[in-house]
DNA sequence: AGGCGCGTTGACAACGCTATCATCTATGCG
DNA sequence: CGCATAGATGATAGCGTTGTCAACGCGCCT
């Protein structure tokens, strides 16, 4: 009996394959326990390596009854497939890159963070991060060693990295493909993803000469960040429609940082006539523009408004808490992953989904 | 000519090499400027692939001068080795993950991947993020899997992680070595970093008896970190050396939130007899805490001072700013990181540093 | 009947590297 | 001078997958 030949139909090739490795073919069990590999697994279903892969990779052509005993086999052996030998073979890494500026609003970052790699850990692919001196001057170096050492499929370039020239070129000459966030100009081809800036800035300007305000004053952010034109034209144009001057004097430089909302704030205070309201183009500076306008003894919202954009955590503890605009980052980075990684699975679809509202927030900095 | 035997000492082997594949062997400069492999280093420099693997390697016997010509070849090439072959063939993947939980304190984290990710650039390790829902039940499972899919060597487990009984025992029976940052418990043989918050606490706490309070309230944090239990510890040695009496009703349970830090600090001001200080177990309650003394309309820090821990961001935006304590957390986080590869390496260093310092920062909340 | 096509399955060759072991060379020494 | 010795180098076998292509079985069309 047992050395009948084999039995049945599915006894066929599985024993060459059980020979060569796998249970028998390795000290196995020994005192490591290794890990099962497709070869385990092929000779616990009697099947080849081929169709574990199959069944493993939801591949067509394999019969109900088979892929469901493979995938016992899986279930049995706790099997994972390797993923070194998986790139290495496939010629796919499933790796993709996040490439963001080293000085980095985290609030921010966390969002893209979090959006992202939930959109990677959806579909099987995993996310590297690479923090880069902006203004080094080897940023082009440092990006072709991740992409290339990492085997980097795509990478997503958080605002305000999609505008960084240097980089850019780099990875067009990788032939890497990107997405960028909220970038100041799309990259042709590429995934760009944006959210309806200038409309909330708008709404959020619009809010205050509801209220009464006229003489509404403006901090510019980042010249390198798309939002700063964004929110800026928005203020403009809301100011516009309502038939109001624009005054050269009420808009100020910033660069999104708490000091820079502070000096901007203190110079618009310092105006003959001082504006009743100030917009600062993120909650930082909004927070620096607080510090200069109680310094001066202003009440805020009594004497001053002041709104902010971002809705970071900040927002809501500073004292009065900030009225601001919440963007949708995280689904903003999950989409622009999810595009991303279509392309790369030569899916074609459109590279530029239809921009993310924004929601204005309304605390207690306004009247 | 062109069919004599070969000429030098150094035209030996290398022919057998560059047949099988590499420059000759593959439609290379077809399209894509496929990358180089070792192949092409080995038939650039005439020396086997082996030799081209110790040199890359940085391995010992190899002669100055072979060494050289391997080196110019892999610089002319821009010869990256694919890290997904290696780690197959060697057997270690260099990978390192760092899991944290979910809903996390980013400025934190933002301080701890910066460590981490600085100690794995700098030894050629990669590191991969895995946030967790920890009070999910699948913990076990989501960390299993991510071990076991990325082949992760060992992992970073940021406060309060180290203490998390069913991730630590998850990770035991993997196998896999950690490091904890601030553990409650150091767990045995793995790497345990932590500073001196104890100390610190005490030390902030007499900066405050010295300022003349002795009506010093404590709002406690979250008590699965161990930072809750220290400074609270921290707290009452520097009473108790003071020979002042400690109070029960001046301490108040929070969670390290906002929120927690403003109910927590009503509750102590609503005493009969209220704190003329009140220190919170982090900035992020102080800042609660702010709120609750300005809505009783108390000025800080003249009718009440105010402190908090960790120096986050926020503490200096706040109105006013907050005195604090500053943790190195990046510099622990890149010795845990650098401590863990060590063990991975089968280094056998002492696997706990001894603790960092604190620093006290002192700003405007205090009198 | 013969041939065609399709669904299933398997054998085997990559993939690019490291590890093992053999080979070769120069050197020192009896 | 021969021979052990150690250093330098190479040939080759994996590592665990996926991709390619061939083989097989079976119904269907001429």
């Amino acid at each position: 009996m047992a050395d009948s030949p084999m039995m049945a139909a599915s006894g066929r090739a599985s024993d060459s394959v059980a020979q060569r490795r796998g249970a028998a073919g390795r000290k196995r069990g020994e005192a490591g326990q290794r890990k099962a590999t497709i070869f385990d697994v092929a000779a616990e279903a009697r099947v080849s390596i081929k169709t574990v892969s199959r069944v493993v990779n939801s591949e067509p052509n394999v019969r109900e009854r088979t892929r469901e005993r493979v995938l016992e086999a899986v279930r049995r052996l706790r099997y994972q497939p390797n993923a070194a030998a998986r790139s290495l073979s496939g010629g796919r890494s499933w790796v993709l890159g996040l490439v963001y500026a080293k000085p980095q609003e985290f609030s921010y970052m966390k969002d893209v963070l979090d959006g992202a790699l939930h959109a990677c850990d959806e579909r099987g692919h995993t996310l590297l991060l690479r923090p880069l001196a902006v203004h080094g001057s080897q940023v082009s170096e440092q990006v072709e060693r991740f992409v290339a050492q990492a085997r980097v499929e795509g990478v997503m370039l958080p605002a305000p990295m999609g505008d960084h020239a240097d980089l850019l070129s780099s990875l067009r000459r990788m032939e890497v493909p990107f997405a960028a966030i909220a970038p100041k100009v799309s990259a042709a081809g590429q995934v760009n993803v944006f959210c309806e800036e200038r409309e909330a800035s708008r709404a959020l300007t619009d809010f205050l000469v509801q209220r009464g305000h006229r003489n509404i004053g403006f901090i510019k952010g980042d010249p390198a960040h798309r939002a700063t034109g964004e929110r800026f034209a928005g203020y403009r144009e809301a100011l516009a429609k309502r038939g109001i001057r624009h005054a050269e004097e009420l808009v100020r430089e910033g660069n999104f940082d708490f000091e820079s909302g502070k000096a901007a704030g203190a110079a618009l205070l310092n105006l003959p006539r001082p504006p009743t309201a100030i917009v600062a183009s993120n909650d930082d500076m909004a927070a620096g523009l607080q510090l200069a306008a109680r310094e001066r003894g202003l009440a805020i919202p009594q004497d001053l408004s002041v709104v902010g954009f971002d809705d970071t955590p900040l927002a809501s503890r500073l004292w009065p808490p900030l009225t601001t605009v919440r963007q949708p980052i995280r689904e903003m980075a999950k989409t622009a992953a999810e595009r991303l990684m279509d392309r790369l699975n030569g899916r074609t679809v459109d590279p530029s989904p239809a921009p993310f509202a924004c929601e204005l927030v309304i605390r207690a900095s306004t009247t």
